[in-house]
DNA sequence: GTGGTCTAGACCACG
DNA sequence: GTGGTCTAGACCACT
């Protein structure tokens, strides 16, 4: 798992570090029940404090995407992640709404701009299909 | 035009006014060649600071949404909006990203994502799907 | 509003904030849209840092009980407090199996024990019947 | 008996295994003067630390419920458990005041507390009703 | 060795 | 002046 942290951008560490894990997780590259190097380690690794760490962890927690388990240290949620119900939907949609709103602008159709997530899409899913057949 | 803040939301105030007038103008209730409010009035209309409005019509200025004029206070550009170029397109990427990634965790399909983005390009588009036939 | 919290105690501080608060709420001696103290007038008040304070306005925000406003800082929630939903029911009675066992052991009968609770009700109602009568 | 023991839960360990062995008591599953598992065994039993288990036991110990022999290892203490003394009730009322003042805020009257805690009190004393008459 | 808690001090974004 | 973020260092509870 490698890990991507820009010191200087304006998105605050911890949730590029809360980022950075969920798409690790998209990706396949964290499994359910792995376990997640300690705030110590990882913070060393980053070169940042292990306070925020922690912060990323325990809003990963919050979340239902990790468990910190009292003497394994946080691990990727074993049994199940937290489901697309109606809230997550309309959270969703709060944030779509600005980023597509700025696409008409800026005259992207509906069309370029599925291409575009089904980019992203794609980029999650290398290397899984053939598995299946 | 009806401008809605969250005062509670952990979005900042001058933020949502950006979100709030791009989304006017992709709904087309914002004009180009229109004037917005006077930093003054709007500051008034929703109860918060001068420097907060400043802020938003700066932003949008920069980003090539608006003109400010010193006679008229800030307009709609009236000629070109920005592009969707590739620094742009790439811009949006590394937003989308961490939402498709949660979206992919949460069991969320390509299409279903396809389905929200679809609504709400459509929201934007009410009473406008004939001028394009 | 006076806070009393007990810096020997093993309950940690921030648990003791919230608590502390929530009584108040109890109480009625903070009133939905109050405005509670900043972090750091209650920080120097109570003689502990301001983090500490922090994390317990956090943990009522989250909660829904009070509303973190971004110029006014922290108020109690003007509009509406958590329903005792479901969810909440089972937590609360996961925290009430441990106590009434032990009760138990020590020979309490269910009367006692409601004598009690009633007690502790009555201490978070003094001087309010009369008003509505 | 049965033991169920969450190593997620942010109840530590011991206390969860202190509440579990009280309830058992309070349920009637232990018996005054019956023993319990061996240190070694329990926490082979449950996959946990054996310091674990001794800590719990002298907890156990400390407040009565158990004595601890060098021979049988600990037993449910056989003649008397700890009474409800005063100590005790205001250590009690404590505990349940910080609950209480919650119940409060959410909008559940005295009432419906008395009747959760009337059912938690009926699920330590089923197939005993009897005994009384 | 793990995370949890607390302290102390600093800078920044926001309004 | 407000909370948000980050750092640094410390002690403790738990296992």
């Amino acid at each position: 798992m490698l890990l991507q942290i820009d010191l200087q951008s304006e998105v605050p560490i911890y949730t590029q570090l809360v980022h950075n894990i969920i798409e690790g997780i998209a990706r396949k590259e964290l499994l359910p029940g792995e376990a997640l190097p300690s705030v110590r380690s990882m913070a060393a690794d980053l070169g940042i404090n292990l306070h925020t760490v922690n912060k990323a962890y325990n809003i990963l927690k919050q979340d239902g995407f990790v468990q910190v388990n009292r003497k394994q240290g946080a691990v990727i949620h074993p049994a199940s992640f937290p489901l697309a119900d109606e809230q997550y939907q309309l959270r969703l949609q709060e944030q779509m709404r600005p980023l597509i709103a700025e696409a008409i602008c800026r005259g992207m159709s509906s069309e370029q701009f599925k291409v575009i997530s089904e980019q992203i899409y794609s980029q999650f899913s290398i290397g899984e299909e053939k598995e299946d057949g």
